[in-house]
DNA sequence: CGGTAAATGGAATTTGTGTTCCATTTGATT
DNA sequence: AATCAAATGGAACACAAATTCCATTTACCG
């Protein structure tokens, strides 16, 4: 068995859990360096077999690392949805999605391809909120109402990740995203 | 030596480069299926290491399927262009080009990551030929001009990219695109 | 035909990973 | 302090994928 759930884990092994998890966090926000296993160990100063003891298995730490980046832009999307609302909720928070992918170049590779259950989960809770912004603004006819907002969820969600993704972003790319989409967004 | 350039190649050489670039091709427009060597090999009817003497390495034949690939798509644009003009010309553009990367999913996974000279030589042409249709649209007056054009062709590069790569596309994901683009780009 | 160099297939090799194993070290418990 | 199970490091292993090698086959040329 990988992680002894019942029995009490000694102190060490939590701490090198810990290191291993900040080694590969650091690692993820390091675009070109790939989150290999070695790598990992080497950062956070451990043997190979304990990185992968610590979690059972690359996959699963890597899926604590992204969720653990993950989960304060879910959180920030809620909180700027119930203090603003969805109108004037929506830009600042595709500013921040762009700016966290665009800081965390290296989880972008993992967001795709393998399957980590905690990032699947989170990611399916941050189209929630953003669907709830888009519902939210057609509902105050603050943008257009022609577009079905599944679709258009997706379509905002595939393209903020497509700006931060660019590898030599040109200057002001976001800010002529936004404008487009802002524009291209409201009523006809 | 991977290619006696000078030398005559014997004539099943040739035959064989051929099925290996057609299976290569192939593959590349199979989504899920990574084009191994061995897979290639397989379907070509090839041993594997005459698939990779063929082009001197994998990433050779895989630049020239891939360009292979392109290269119409990029045709398409000059005419595009050279026959309605820019403004009328962008939108069918883009709708090839969504079409085609939806239709060949395998490229997408090569079209970063390793460097394929080829394509790379016929991605900067068809980043020219966005442009081309940008600049002139905005000479037009056709389009907003407070955005740089350069941002806006990388802009509408991304997204399209995005958007022909979206995993399960929701019905009517490009036309929705198409539709914010447009009203986005229009004058404020 | 027959000779010969080019080309082939596929086994062996190399390379880059993740995972497992075990002799040794270390933290907890008394 | 003594004991012992838990944890460790890192070498050995497993596995997948590209490349190389070479005995054998095949096309070309006279």
């Amino acid at each position: 068995m990988s992680t002894p759930e019942g029995g009490a884990r000694r102190a060490d092994a939590v701490r090198n859990r810990q290191l291993a998890l900040e080694a590969a966090t650091g690692l993820l926000a390091e675009p070109g360096t790939a989150p290999t296993v070695e790598a990992i160990a080497k950062r956070a100063g451990l043997g190979a077999g304990t990185v992968v003891r610590a979690f059972g298995g690359k996959d699963a730490l890597l899926d604590a690392a992204v969720s653990g980046l993950l989960e304060p832009v879910v959180r920030c999307g809620t909180e700027l949805l119930a203090q603003l609302g969805p109108v004037r909720a929506l830009r600042p928070f595709l500013e921040e999605l762009i700016a966290f992918q665009s800081a965390h170049h290296g989880v972008n590779a993992y967001l795709e391809g393998v399957d980590l259950p905690a990032v699947t989960a989170l990611r399916t809770e941050l189209v929630a909120v953003v669907h709830e912004m888009i519902t939210g603004a057609q509902a105050e006819g603050a943008i257009r109402t022609d577009l079905d907002p599944a679709v258009v969820t997706t379509l905002i969600g595939r393209t903020a990740y497509a700006i931060a993704r660019t590898p030599a972003p040109a200057e002001g790319l976001t800010d002529a995203y936004l404008t487009v989409l802002t524009d291209g967004l409201r009523r006809p």
